[in-house]
DNA sequence: CCATGAACCTGGTCGC
DNA sequence: TGCGACCAGGTTCATG
């Protein structure tokens, strides 16, 4: 479900209320919810050790003890809230209790979402690329990443492996504000293109993390509070309207597995 | 190396 | 109202 803006907004919603406190369990209620280790192993290693910070790694909500750490993946529709009484939601994967008596629940329908438990962030650092909004992701870092490459954009652009974060609405906004067809070969692509696809991700990452994300629909993910960057969306989930700059009807059509909207005039194929 | 499709799951929507 | 087809903010694996 959420991208970059959407897990960003979670951490920030939790994070004061678990830095400084500890667990004291957790009820599984999916077994598959924990992905590389136990129930038994969160009772030995997890239980009782201080929580040092929590903080957002691309999609990952990272939870942060001494060294080592718990990373929740929400993937399409997990939602990590506070709860203090009522655990009777229908589609509950885990919850855990902390020692002032509050509850993590995390909730997920389609039962996507992952835990896992590792020595140090260096194991998710090793597959993530570069954070977008870091001091790293120049134009000039993309320019040379993407001429390396010669794969369609789209795909590049959700390859986590590059750059870590983006997702299936994001892409097709930038791509659409940087009038670069979904389909065009990295390599083909004008430096000036990249450079405004560049600040392109930065400004709607950004402008939506101050909105506290995009909420699709009815579905919302912050205990009943959905963001409010739908709203500036100018493509995603358009198809039939016409286009905010030349009023082309945006198109959809399947690119790297993923349902794409664009604008078939603003962005035009490159070969 | 790259593109595609299936798999993992549940539920909402659309057309008939 | 009911039912099947298709779609969904993600990631990984097998296949050609």
């Amino acid at each position: 479900m959420p991208e970059l803006p959407e897990v960003e907004t979670v951490v920030l919603s939790i994070r004061d209320q678990l830095v400084g406190q500890k667990f004291t369990n957790i009820d599984v209620r999916w077994p598959k919810v924990l992905f590389n280790f136990s129930k038994q192993d969160f009772i030995n290693n997890i239980v009782q050790r201080n929580i040092t910070n929590v903080h957002r790694r691309a999609k990952f909500i990272v939870i942060s003890f001494a060294e080592e750490i718990l990373a929740i993946h929400l993937r399409m529709t997990g939602k990590l809230y506070f709860s203090n009484g009522k655990t009777d939601e229908k589609h509950i994967s885990a919850i855990i209790r902390l020692d002032n008596g509050q509850q993590l629940v995390f909730e997920d329908t389609r039962k996507f979402g992952r835990f896992y438990y590792y020595p140090s962030q260096d194991f998710l650092d090793e597959k993530l690329g570069i954070e977008p909004l870091g001091d790293a992701f120049t134009a000039a870092w993309l320019i040379e990443n993407l001429h390396c490459k010669k794969r369609m954009i789209k795909a590049l652009l959700l390859d986590q492996r590059l750059i870590a974060g983006l997702g299936n609405i994001y892409v097709d906004e930038c791509l659409w504000q940087s009038g670069i067809h979904p389909e065009t070969k990295s390599n083909k692509i004008p430096k000036k293109n990249i450079s405004t696809l560049r600040d392109s991700i930065r400004n709607t990452l950004e402008l939506s993390i101050t909105a506290r994300g995009t909420t699709v629909v009815n579905f919302s993910y912050l205990n009943g509070k959905s963001g409010k960057f739908s709203s500036q969306l100018h493509v995603f989930g358009k198809d039939g309207q016409p286009c905010a700059i030349c009023a082309t009807e945006i198109k959809k059509k399947r690119v790297a597995g993923r349902g794409t909207h664009f604008c078939p005039s603003c962005q035009k194929k490159r070969y």
